[in-house]
Parts: C-alpha cells; structure tokens; sequence
DNA sequence: TCAGCTCACACTTTTGAATAGC
DNA sequence: AGCTATTCAAAAGTGTGAGCTG
C-alpha cells in the first residue's frame, strides 16, 4: 500500500482531533469528561486555540455563532459501544454506520442557512490489531486518502429547520473502497477514525460564508473492520440494529436457529439421497397413511438399505427416509429432489415458527428476549450499563466524558429510525475500562497538517472521459489549478509553523480520486495532523483512565483536549495567495478576481476536477440549467479559475442580494491558495492521500453538549433527489467555450426542497446528484448538491 | 499458516405500489 | 370518485460463515 514516505505530507503533525476544543462556555459539563488526556493536548496546544477569544472585546462578530450547541442525541448508545471498543464494518458497497450520528442543534440563526457536513478523520497514524481481547496498534497507517465530506440532504437549510428536528447522518456510508465512485466515506480498515460534523454557513450551497462550526465527539471514534473482532459488539449492534435482529437469541437467524438449521439442511441432504437411492423405502415411511398398504410389501425390502444409509449418515430427529408427518402429503409421491427440497424447507418453516411461537415462550432464551426487548422498547438506563462506560473509554485516546450528570430523561428513541434504535442495555458486563492505556497525542498539532477533504458526490464511471464527472469531484483529470482550491487560513495558529501553504507532492495530484470532490483543508484545522504525522512523543501524556482490555499500547496521543474551547473564529492571521480565475465568468460585470469575504477557511480548500473554464459557462444560465446543462453549473460553481482571495477580516460579511448569483457565489465557495496541481490521467484511478498544501487554522470546535435525552423526532430524509451528474460538463476535455448538452442526455428535474421552511427563499428548484440515478437507481444517501440549480437570492 | 477480505446467505426492516374498504 | 387502511413485494440493511487472497 501507501506508505508515508510515497507522501512526505502525511508526516506531518499529529492527529488534529487531539484539538479537541471544547467549548468551555457553552459546555461546561464536558468540560471534565477528558480530563488528563485532553488537558494534555490541550496544554501542547496554541494558547490562541485553547481559549476562547475574549468575549467582551468582540463585539458583532461574535454573535449567535458562539453559541451554536450540538448535542449527540444518541449519545449513551455510543458510549456503550465506546466503552466496548466501537467497530464499524466497512465494505466495498459501502456500510451505514451504527450507531447513527443523530444530532440536535440549537443556536442556529433561524433565518440562515446552513450546511452540514460530516467527515471522518483518523484519530491517529496506526493500524490497529485485535489481539487479546483488544484493540492494540501495529504499526503504521495506510496513506491517508482525500477526505470525503457527506453533506447532509437537507443542506442547505435554514437554522429552524436545523434546529426543528433531531439531525441524523445515518445515510452516510462507509467503505473501504478507494476507487468508490458512489460517493461513500472512503476508509481504511483496522484503522481508527473520528467522525465531525461541520455546521456552515451558506447563503446558499456554493457561498459558504460565515461561521463554521465543528463539533467532535469523541464517543464517537471508531475502528473500522471489515469483520468483527469483538464478540462483545458484534453482541451489541446485534442487539442495538434492528436489522440485526434477526440475530438476536429469539431471531430467526440467531445461533441457536442457524444450527437448527444446519443440522436440518444435512439431515434433508441425507434424505434426499436416500430418497434417491432408495425409493422404495419411501412407501414404508408413509405406513400411518392408509393409502400406503400397497407399498408396505417393499419396507421390509428397503429397510435394510435404509439401515446401512442411516448409519452413515449423523443422527437425525427422525432418521426415517425423509419421512416427516408435516411432510406426508409429499410423500404420496416418489420425491425427487426438488419435492425433497420443498418438504424440508416447509419442515423448516414450520419449525421455525413453531420455535417463535412455542419455544421462545417460557424457554429461558425466550426470557432473556423478552428482557432484551424490554430494554428495547423502554430502554432503562440506570443500572445496567457499566460505570465504566460514562467514565472511560475503550478507546484510550479518547476517554469518554465523564458523565457530567446523570441523564435524568433516557432517550426515547424513535421506533421508525432504524438507525438508532433505542439503546438496549447489553445483557453482558462489559469490562471496566480504565483509560490507562496510552493517549493519542494531540498536543503535537502544532503544525498545520494537510488535510484533504473531498465531499462525497457521487462520480461516473472514471473509465469515461466524457462520461459525467461527480459534480464537485476532485478528480485529477482536470488541471488542478484549475479545479482546486486551497484552503486559505482565516485563522492560523500563531504555533502553526507551517503557516503557509504546504505544497502537495506532484505525485498526490495525480493519484487524487476523481470521484471526489476534494476540499482540500476545507474542513481541516491547522495542526490536525494527517496520517502518518510525525508522532511526538513527548506530548504523550498518558491517560489517567485506563483499561485493560482494550489498550492502544502504541497509539500516539492525540486525543482531544478536554478542555472546551470556544467555537469561535480566530481572525484571520495570514492570507494565501489570492488565486485569479483563468476563465472569465459571465457575472454581472464580473472580473476575472472575486473576492471571497465570506469563504470559510476551513472550506476554502477544495480541489473541483474537470472544471473546465469556459466563459459562456451554462450555469450561467441559471434558469435553464435544472434541466438542460447540468455540468456547466457546477464549473460555474467551481471555476477553474483562480481569484483572488480577499482577506478574510469579514467573516460574515453582510449577506447581499445582488452578489447572490450562482456565478459570485461559487466563487465564494471555492477558493484555493494551492499550487497547481498536475492533471491526473485517470480520475478514480488513484487515491491523493498527499493532501494538498494548505494553511488551515482551527476551526472552532464544539464539543457537544450532553444529550438531551428527548424522544428525538422521527427524522426522515425529506428530500433524496437523483440526478444525472454533472460533471460531464466539468470535463477539461469539453470545449471551454461551448456547453456540453449533447454529450448527456437532458434528464428530468426534481423539485427539491432544500429547506421546510415554508417560507423558504429558495425559488429554483435544488437538485440532488446521484450517480446512480443514470442507471436507473435511487441513491438512498442524498448527499449530492446540483450546483447548476443553486438558488439564487 | 494465518490474518484479513469478499461474497453469498438468511433474516430483518423499510418503502412504495397495489388493492380493498369506506 | 376520492380517501384511507391494509397487503404485498421489492429493496436495502445486518451479521454470519465459508472461501479466497496475499
């Protein structure tokens, strides 16, 4: 694989979640939840990043955006899954997580929109080995790959609607895929990972201006695998997921019914081949039935046969020829396979339900169900879980926070989200983990690592050229001057020694995957570390809490400082580069420079391949482009161009209308203070796990607040739109100056609702892409923002 | 040889269409 | 005719275990 060398910038800082900033004001009770580990990499921290800016000298600035609060709805389920050693399974088709992210937010400005945006980040630069019962680094990580960023279907939305209902990234999946062209959360197996979750934002989708909240969990962490390792949480999503239940004690897939199963199939084979072999003795086994005395002369004939077959063959319930008196109707006439195939597998349906409808009562399996289906249903979270589960984790990096309080409401759960059902209270003693193990270094964040974020899009075929490229895909195709664009650091840490921009490797350009949309630092903070980071030991500060099953003997600290810091904007210290669009876009008497006041800093760097500049761009059009030239808005969106990239002194410029046009407001969104990258031949073909060079500061990091512990509302995706991709008209092979209609075929447009709110501004419809949507299927993750459609104001 | 990965399988829930009833 | 409730089937999510791979 990848090694770290290949990519010299994945040896920078350590893990950036060891910033974990918590906000000291807005959540006091986590303030003690990571206390040693945290205080450590807090104290290794930039001073400026630890503590909240002065509140009484900022005076507009900081306004709601301080106070936006982001509590982990599910928070107890995850901390028994931490306390364990969370897993998550990762596939080439990709893997919903479980536990769900299911968030509520508040302190949103009812009336703005925001995005959000989960990515998922290494907690560390290890590979991780289930050996003794724990969880135990061996050696290196794989080279990190661009990021990818699930943005929310809903995104963007207003705060009401944001703050209206609980918040679930349930559709989020995860693979281990790293040509994933259906826009799944790319990961490495055996690896440790740290789900964000971004709050941005967005005059619309492609303004992303303002405020940028980040929020960490460190419950939240997770190794993924593509088995489980852990009995004990293979126990608990089995008893947690309810597409899991199936394999719980009284499911019909559980343990018990799989081997009844199993010994029925080999009994049924044995069967038939005695059927086969001897016929005859069919008849004598139908003896009970009356009709069978002209063919009880041949029993005795075949009996012997049978004999000599049985004995062969494993003791079986009823060793008689196949004959079952369920099954007497089949046996009137000679069986042959098929026949013999159905009678068993009626015998196994009756059985079965005969099992769900007699055993399960009263057995003692059925008792330990009808407790688990209790803690279910009316999950009672009191006792049961382990003390060790609110104070430690089995993740040393990442203690879990010490229950600030009890939870005085548990959470009732939603029945009708599957992906978070109420959190059962496993029957099993989870062992008592101490955090003793050693931390995941976090103080050594001093320099600014490269990140490269991609947002998941789905991307077409990469074999295709002139197939649709994933709107906003990073891919490498296009030049990457033309496509990315860097993160400029708004607020860079005065201990961030690489304040500027860090050059990618040429190497990493090319191997970036096409399908994504890479947004490079987008959301990276200054000093988190990629993968591969050099590792400082001398921040390790080991943590107090240990546990003895699960150790990371050799994981770095980088766990995330306990201390809350403030999620506020730093000022912006340094600029990068302004970057001058080569194309001209057809603004209102727009220039060739934009000035990006409200890009976020952490989303400045986004790499867009296959942008292709062209001045009469379609997305231009805004009207039309719903339907008729896709592609064309989203290099609107992106434009291949550099501009220049204005100070970000105005964080949250003053929203105006007239600058609201998809055109300026894309440029807004993307900017880049990295070099040029080198046009990749191949898109998809090639991770970039070399990020590209960027100076991103910290953003403002909250930690949520302790679950509330309300019934969440029901949350349903409310809008999962599939659309063609766009990105066919990003092709750098297309000719700049002419739309690209012929090439794809018009496809429908589907109203979106972006936001519920009735009084929605958005006129134009927002539409979703969905890779799949050209051939014919419905993206159950809706994730994928149509720029050509972009609102305007 | 073995750890890790892939795939098929059985089971479950979810979802949408079709149908029946009012 | 229109609405609601029910039924059904397909799709998708889940862990398991056998088999494959390096």
């Amino acid at each position: 694989m990848l090694s770290v060398e290949m990519y010299p910038s994945l040896a920078l800082g350590p893990q950036r979640i060891g910033d974990c900033f918590y906000r000291d004001r807005e959540a006091p009770p986590h303030m003690p939840l990571f206390p040693p580990t945290c205080d450590a990499a807090a104290k290794a921290l930039p001073p400026r990043l630890l503590a909240p800016p002065p509140v009484p000298n900022e005076p507009a600035t900081k306004t709601q955006k301080d106070e936006v609060k982001m509590e982990l709805e599910n928070a107890f389920l995850w901390k028994q899954f931490s306390s364990v050693g969370t897993e998550m399974i990762i596939t080439k088709k990709g893997r919903r997580m479980f536990p769900g992210l299911r968030l509520k937010l508040s302190g949103l400005n009812p009336s703005l929109r925001y995005i959000l945006l989960l990515d998922i980040i290494p907690v560390d630069n290890s590979r991780y080995r289930f050996q003794g019962g724990g969880w135990q680094a061996v050696g290196g990580a794989e080279a990190r790959l661009p990021d990818r960023v699930f943005i929310h279907p809903d995104s963007p939305a207003t705060g009401a609607h944001w703050q209206s209902r609980t918040i679930s990234f349930h559709f989020a999946k995860l693979t281990n895929n790293t040509l994933d062209s259906q826009g799944h959360i790319i990961l490495h197996s055996l690896h440790r990972y740290q789900p964000r979750i971004h709050v941005i934002e967005a005059r619309d989708v492609l303004r992303w201006g303002g405020g940028q909240h980040s929020f960490v969990f460190p419950e939240t962490q997770f190794i993924t695998v593509t088995a489980y390792q852990n009995n004990k949480i293979t126990e608990l999503k089995i008893n947690s997921n309810p597409f899991a239940k199936g394999f719980r004690e009284d499911g019909m897939n559980s343990k018990k019914q799989r081997d009844a199963r199993q010994k029925r199939k080999i009994a049924v084979l044995t069967e038939t081949l005695d059927i086969v072999n001897c016929d005859p003795c069919d008849s004598t086994e139908l003896l009970p039935q009356p009709t069978t005395t002209t063919t009880t002369s041949t029993a005795t004939a075949s009996a012997d046969l049978q004999a000599l077959a049985l004995a062969s063959l494993p003791p079986l319930p009823n060793p008689s020829c196949g004959y079952r008196p369920e099954e007497a109707s089949y046996q009137d006439t000679p069986l042959d396979l098929g026949q013999a195939f159905m009678a068993s597998q009626m015998s196994d349906i009756s059985i079965s339900m005969a099992n769900g409808m007699q055993e399960t009562p009263g057995s003692e399996v059925a008792n330990s169900i009808i407790e688990r289906s209790d803690t279910m249903s009316e999950p009672a979270y009191t006792s049961s879980f382990p003390a060790a589960q609110a104070n430690s984790s089995s993740f040393p990096s990442a203690p879990l926070p010490q229950s600030s309080s009890s939870y005085p409401a548990l959470p009732v759960p939603d029945p009708s989200d599957t992906s978070d059902p109420p959190p059962p209270i496993p029957p099993i003693d989870y062992p008592s983990i101490l955090s003793s193990s050693p931390t995941l270094s976090s103080s050594t964040t001093t320099t600014p690592s490269l990140q490269q974020t991609s947002f998941t899009f789905p991307t077409p075929p990469p074999s295709n050229s002139s197939s649709p490229q994933p709107l906003l895909s990073s891919s490498s195709s296009s030049p990457p001057s033309a496509n990315t664009y860097h993160t400029i650091p708004e607020m860079i840490s005065p201990h961030t020694t690489t304040g500027g921009s860090f050059p990618a490797p040429p190497s990493a350009c090319q191997s970036g995957l096409q399908d994504q949309m890479s947004a490079h630092s987008l959301l990276t903070q200054p000093g988190q570390p990629l993968q591969g980071e050099a590792i400082t030991s001398g921040n390790n500060s080991p943590s107090d809490q240990s546990s003895a099953a699960f150790i990371y003997p050799n994981v770095l600290p980088t766990n995330p400082d306990p201390a809350p810091v403030v999620a506020q904007p730093l000022p912006n210290q340094t600029h990068l580069p302004a970057h001058n669009l080569p194309c001209s876009l057809p603004t209102h008497g727009a220039t060739m420079s934009f000035a990006f006041p409200s890009v976020p800093p952490h989303m400045q760097n986004l790499s867009f391949p296959n942008v292709s500049p062209s001045p009469a761009h379609p997305a231009l059009h805004l009207p039309n482009l719903s339907h008729q030239a896709p592609a064309p808005s989203l290099a609107a969106a992106f434009p291949p161009s550099s501009f220049t990239h204005p100070s970000s002194s105005l964080p949250h410029p003053p929203f105006q209308p007239s600058s609201c046009l998809a055109v300026t407001s894309s440029f807004q969104q993307s900017v880049s203070s990295a070099p040029p990258l080198p046009p990749t031949a191949h898109p998809q073909s090639l991770p970039n796990p070399s990020a590209s060079s960027s100076t991103s500061s910290y953003p403002p990091v909250e930690l949520g607040a302790i679950p509330q512990f309300n019934p969440p509302a029901p949350y349903r995706p409310e809008m999962v739109l599939h659309h063609p991709s766009l990105l066919p008209q990003l092709d750098p092979t297309l000719p700049s100056s002419t739309p690209p209609p012929a090439l794809y075929p018009a496809f429908p447009s589907y109203p979106l609702r972006l936001c519920q709110d009735p009084h929605s501004s958005l006129s134009i419809p927002f539409r979703h892409l969905y890779r799949q949507h050209q051939h014919g299927h419905t993206h159950p993750q809706g994730s994928y923002l149509d720029m050509s459609t972009r609102p305007v104001f």
